[in-house]
DNA sequence: TTTGACTTGTCATTTTTTGACAAAAATACA
DNA sequence: TGTATTTTTGTCAAAAAATGACAAGTCAAA
C-alpha cells in the first residue's frame, strides 16, 4: 500500500533512527514544521528534495516521482476529481510536449 | 488532439463569436487577463468555473475535469516528471480515500 | 517528576497570485 | 491608406498563500 510523502519521510527517519530534531537539522528545517510535514499538515518544500536524497542516499529521480505524485494525488483527492482526470491529464502532457509550450 | 484549458476557452469564445471584452465581462474578469489565460500566461481561477459553465451551457463536472487535468498536466510537464508519476498518483489517491485523510 | 521526543497553535515575514490599468501590436474594414 | 476595434504585453499595488520561527502543549520512558 502506498503512503503519503510525509509518511514516507517519517518511515525513512524512524528506520534510520533519527529524531525529528536531528533530521530537521540536516534538512535545514524547524523540527516542529517537519513534524507537520510528516503528519500531512504542511507540504515538503521541493527545494529540499536534493538534500533529502543525500541524507538517506536515495535516487533523486525516484524521490521526485514520489514528491510530485503526492502533490497530484492530493489535488485530485481534495477536489473530488473523477477518474477521468488523470487520463485527460496524460493526454494533455503529450499535447504540451508536442507543442513545446511554455506554461506559467 | 487535446488542447490546454486556455485554448479551450478561446475556442468556446470564438465559436460563440464573443470578443475578449464581452466574455471577460461575463466572467467578471479583465479582458487583458483573459487574453493571458487563453494564451497560457495566467491560470484560470477555479472560482469562475461555474460562471464559465453557465455562460456556455457546459456540464460543470466535465468542465472541472478539463480544468484540473490541465493543472496536473502543466505540473507534470513543467517539472519533467516521468511517466510513472501519474500511475503513482493514482495509487496515492486510492490510499488517501481509504484512509479518509484530511490534507492541507 | 524530569528529560527528551513529538505535536499543535500562532504570527510576522516572504513569496506568489490576482486585479487593474496603460500602452503596444495586430486585425478589420471603410 | 487611416481609423476603430480587438488582442496582447508589461507593470505594479493589493490580496492571498506559503514559510520560518518560536512558545507551549502532550506523551512516554527513565
Amino acid at each position: 500500500m502506498k503512503e503519503t510523502f510525509g509518511e514516507y519521510i517519517k518511515r525513512l527517519r524512524t528506520e534510520n533512527e533519527l529524531t525529528l530534531t536531528q533530521l530537521a537539522a540536516k534538512l535545514d528545517l524547524d523540527s516542529a514544521n517537519l513534524s507537520k510535514i510528516e503528519n500531512n499538515k504542511r507540504e515538503f518544500d521541493e527545494k529540499r528534495l536534493e538534500l533529502l536524497a543525500n541524507v538517506f542516499n536515495l535516487d533523486l529521480a525516484k524521490l521526485r516521482t514520489e514528491f510530485f505524485s503526492d502533490i497530484i494525488a492530493k489535488k485530485i483527492y481534495d477536489n473530488n476529481c473523477d477518474s477521468e482526470t488523470l487520463i485527460l491529464a496524460e493526454q494533455k502532457v503529450e499535447y504540451l510536449k508536442s507543442k513545446n509550450l511554455t506554461t506559467i
